[in-house]
DNA sequence: TATTGTTATACTCTATAACTATA
DNA sequence: TATAGTTATAGAGTATAACAATA
């Protein structure tokens, strides 16, 4: 029987592509008790931070498709988290903004996320929780990540 | 016009799953060079470690459905890069190996993974580089992260 | 009867482009 | 003519379960 070979040391974007997705599918169980996908969230997140854009500009922003973000918008406008008011300037473009009761989830979205986070940096003093953020934050800098949009909506060519 | 609200804070976790999906999108990237996407070059690297283990050894340690190893394992042999060969004990489960083409491949891709872990951490210095190796490595291990697999090619239920 | 590898099928997802209404 | 939003469709990808060979 062959003795198994060393695998190679395991480096730093390695050891981030795993924990990202890890991450990420964490994340999802958390926010599926919201009955929202991480998506979701993400269109959610964006409607509160410029409230009265417009689904060209969040197609645009989150690096989605125009067509998916119609879709998005059906489900939450149905599920009264979001409204689509008609432009007065300009009566092609719908302006998105968060119900209340949208708003309301928004607050718990964040309470789920800190959550989230103190969970799995649970491994870390708090300094060394500071030190990793610093640190991530350098690299995502230096790689021009936009803060706060997952690069996972963005169109792949 | 409304003025856009504060985004809250970037916590660790988020900028994880944002530098992991990077990560693995750069990855992809440099692999592809080689004509490869990034689970192939998993199932490589796993009969790499483990010469001689059957489809549904890898198809479990990978956490692949082994219906999806057989097309991995049908593109990768007709490219002479794996072979096939009939355990002599039991004649059901074919036995995985590189070819010594595959041999070859697999110095490339290690030699293409150090350059990709390089640039990504090209904004820190070495110090830096091993603390976040390091901070990165005591979080995947308090999260039982098998060293090496990507969770993305496990089957979610 | 159980297990390995294989194949076929049904399902989901998604990108593309056609369509409407407004400009 | 160009743009915002919408819808339909075709193509890719994938999980499931049926199947053949061997145990």
């Amino acid at each position: 029987m062959p003795v198994p070979a060393e695998l190679p040391p395991v480096g730093a974007a390695f050891l981030l592509t795993q924990l990202g997705t890890h991450a990420a599918m964490k994340f999802a169980e958390r926010v599926s008790a919201l009955d929202l996908t991480p998506p979701q969230v993400g269109v959610l997140r964006m409607i509160a931070g410029q409230p009265g854009l417009s689904q060209q500009n969040l197609a645009e922003r989150l690096g989605m498709l125009p067509s998916k973000v119609v879709a998005f918008v059906d489900e939450l406008e149905g599920r009264s988290l979001v409204t689509r008011t008609r432009s007065t300037r300009d009566r092609r473009v719908y302006e998105l903004t968060l119900t209340e009761e949208g708003t309301e989830l928004m607050a718990e979205i964040r309470s789920v996320a800190a959550e989230h986070e103190a969970d799995f940096c649970r491994a870390l003093t708090p300094d060394e929780h500071a030190q990793l953020r610093a640190l991530l934050t350098r690299v995502a800098e230096s790689h021009d990540l936009t803060p706060g949009v997952h690069p996972g909506y963005r169109i792949i060519r």
